[in-house]
DNA sequence: CGCTATTAATTAACATGTGAATTAATTATT
DNA sequence: AATAATTAATTCACATGTTAATTAATAGCG
């Protein structure tokens, strides 16, 4: 998404960055991997941007006690912040999308892609 | 593309190479810009991918004698023996795809990913 | 003709995609 | 309990995505 991009640009963060703190923002504190398939990344990527986004100071990560295996993600109030100041916009910039290609494709592109993603149950 | 990929694993190309060798064999010699352009490929990414397709012995690179900042770029006979050892298999895997998610919303897929493609004029 | 602007392509730097190998912790089996 | 199998996460190696800077060649213009 190009406008998506433009409009993050200032932020110095990346689009998968950004669905990293919107998930974490909509579902709060969850494990790597349910955070990857909720953000749609793989789990390699998720630990390299888990890794920049902990040192930028937008998330921190803490090992599970019940499974040492396992690690919690939680996102920063700075984090929570990029949100606050970008979420406006960028439910703009998806209706105006939503306004170009037309309702009704818009909505119909987004069964099918749903319906095409393998971290979606519907798959 | 997962099975495209898997299908690929065996001759050691990629997704993107396919799209490259496809063009090429569809459209035959053509200058890099519009290359990119036909297989979705940012201008620098063919730049790297055309090198090694080139190492591989999969295409040929010539300098245009009219305009010598141009190149242009054909199939060698090693990189169309690889589409037609693949090509019926892939076509194989679309209808599948096509089946899978049903005719209907397969076209609709396509006619609004061309509507969205910025390298298709429909944009 | 000489200079500037434009264009085709490359290079650079950093981020992510991808599949395979590896590590560390937990669970299952006997 | 000891060992094997599984699981969560990381690391590795290579390929591509993305934007900006750079290079080389051509076109435009005074």
């Amino acid at each position: 998404m190009p406008p998506i991009r433009e409009m993050l640009a200032e932020t110095g963060i990346t689009e998968q960055q950004w669905r990293v703190l919107r998930v974490l923002a909509e579902y709060g504190p969850q494990n790597s991997s349910t955070l990857a398939s909720r953000a749609s990344l793989l789990f390699p990527s998720l630990t390299r941007i888990a890794r920049t986004m902990q040192q930028k100071g937008l998330i921190t990560l803490s090992r599970d006690d019940e499974d040492r295996r396992r690690q919690t993600i939680a996102i920063t109030s700075l984090g929570q912040q990029i949100i606050d100041e970008k979420v406006d916009q960028a439910a703009q910039i998806v209706e105006g999308f939503r306004q170009k290609l037309g309702a009704e494709k818009y909505e119909a592109l987004l069964d099918t892609l749903a319906l095409l993603d393998p971290n979606n149950s519907e798959g």
